[in-house]
DNA sequence: TAGCAAAATGTCATTATGACACTTAGTAAA
DNA sequence: TTTACTAAGTGTCATAATGACATTTTGCTA
């Protein structure tokens, strides 16, 4: 975003995103882990996000907060849904926070979740300020976060799953070049339930949307896996005609 | 909701509705139309909404609005995706009608739009103060709206379409008693594409979501057709297990 | 009682699915 | 150099789902 602006901030609206990330055993959530206070009361884990400026869409305050906390830009980022019940910041613990860190910490705010998909292998996830408090949990590990991000977190990852099922954005939690079976695994964590190694295969590749490279791993103890790269051509072609049970 | 007290408008959020509504022929929008000014500038469409109360929730202000305009409640309706360009107020004519309209008519405003889906048969568009303004257009038949309203009636048709092939949300738009050559027809104008008859009755009565009523169609002068309804329990037993084209 | 209009129905060839176990290729250790 | 280990990679078969296609049925009307 362009600094050479005073940017004004929006008090009742801001993003929360989702990030979610694949290292090859499991799916993981970056979070942003709040200081213990005394009690203890405050040792909780939030999803990252900010109040949006008045000059910038929700896209755009979705992007920078994603970009300020991992340096990324121009990966799969998609809006989830509005969250707006009266009661999300009032926890007692979340409004102590609050009064730390806001102007107007009683103020309603309503909040625009987003998902996003990065390739998290080979990825530091240090960044910017915020270093020390940022990590990538597992997403089957959290059963509590602070203000209502619990909720949004199992809300993405619902969605995640269904849009699975639908159109092949797992791709964007993998490598450029990956092998079948860390797609396999990917499928398989995300669908929660083991699938058939030979027919997931046998599909994938009769859909098209994956090649073969003409390379494969090295120095693994056992038969090297080839690599493969997503064909986006051969996906948007079937993705006119529509994958989907009815058939129509 | 309760009118015993002061409600306030939040000034920066609003909500809007795409009603959709199904006349056995074609798939219908509820739109609101604006009196032309003498330059004829602002004879144009937009959808129902309003600007949500400091007290209540986004769901809460859709079924507001959607009571209001239809007297109807409990109905389908499902929230489709905020909207934030920067720009979605600025068209000359559309300042022009909101500075009749609104305190403010110059603040930023982020809304977000639902989707509804009724049984528009043997309704009454008749309601409340709107009357006259209100009507159904085919969704086929509109090329443009106030404000990004447009932008938001495509999404929200197309949020049905790819729906509709996942969960059977279309029988939100029949009455409770219903034909299959009437749920054909739907699934086609929907689809936008032809069916085949046989096909897709072997399919919907194959998959048991809907089951055949003692009941026939009378006066007409053909063969009658045989009533039938939707069974919500086949339903959820079928959404568990989740009918996708990935099969996982 | 003849004619009309839309409803209702069945078959068959092709393709997709789900269940299932052994061979292969490379590394590492004996 | 041989052996053991590990995960990759592969094929078949029975069953189910799909897509394409035409005739008969029922009730009303003229």
């Amino acid at each position: 975003m362009d600094n050479n602006y005073q940017h004004n901030l929006n008090k009742g609206i801001s993003v929360d995103c989702v990030i979610f990330g694949f290292d090859f055993e499991k799916l993981k959530v970056l979070v942003i882990q709040r200081e213990s206070n005394e009690a203890g009361t405050m040792a909780r884990f939030s999803l990252p996000g900010d109040l949006i400026f008045d000059d910038e869409t929700l896209d755009q305050a979705a992007s920078r907060v994603l970009k300020e906390l991992t340096g990324l830009e121009n990966i799969f980022l998609e809006q989830l849904q509005a969250f707006s019940s009266l009661n999300r910041l009032s926890k007692p613990a979340d409004k102590e926070w609050l009064r730390q860190m806001r102007e107007q910490p009683e103020e309603r705010v309503i909040t625009v979740a987003y998902y996003a998909l990065v390739n998290l292998n080979g990825f530091n996830p240090m960044a910017a300020n915020f270093a020390k408090a940022v990590s990538w949990k597992p997403v089957d590990d959290i059963n509590s976060m602070a203000f209502d991000h619990f909720e949004i977190l199992q809300k993405a990852h619902q969605q995640l799953h269904s849009k699975l099922k639908i159109q092949p954005i797992g791709f964007n939690l993998l490598p450029e070049k990956f092998t079948l079976s860390q797609l396999h695994k990917l499928y398989e964590v995300i669908a929660g339930k083991e699938l058939d190694k030979r027919n997931f295969r046998r599909k994938m590749i009769k859909l098209e949307i994956v090649e073969k490279l003409n390379e494969k791993q090295k120095g693994v103890p056992h038969k090297p896996s080839s690599f493969y790269q997503f064909n986006l051509e051969n996906y948007q072609k079937l993705a006119e005609t529509g994958f989907d049970n009815f058939g129509f």
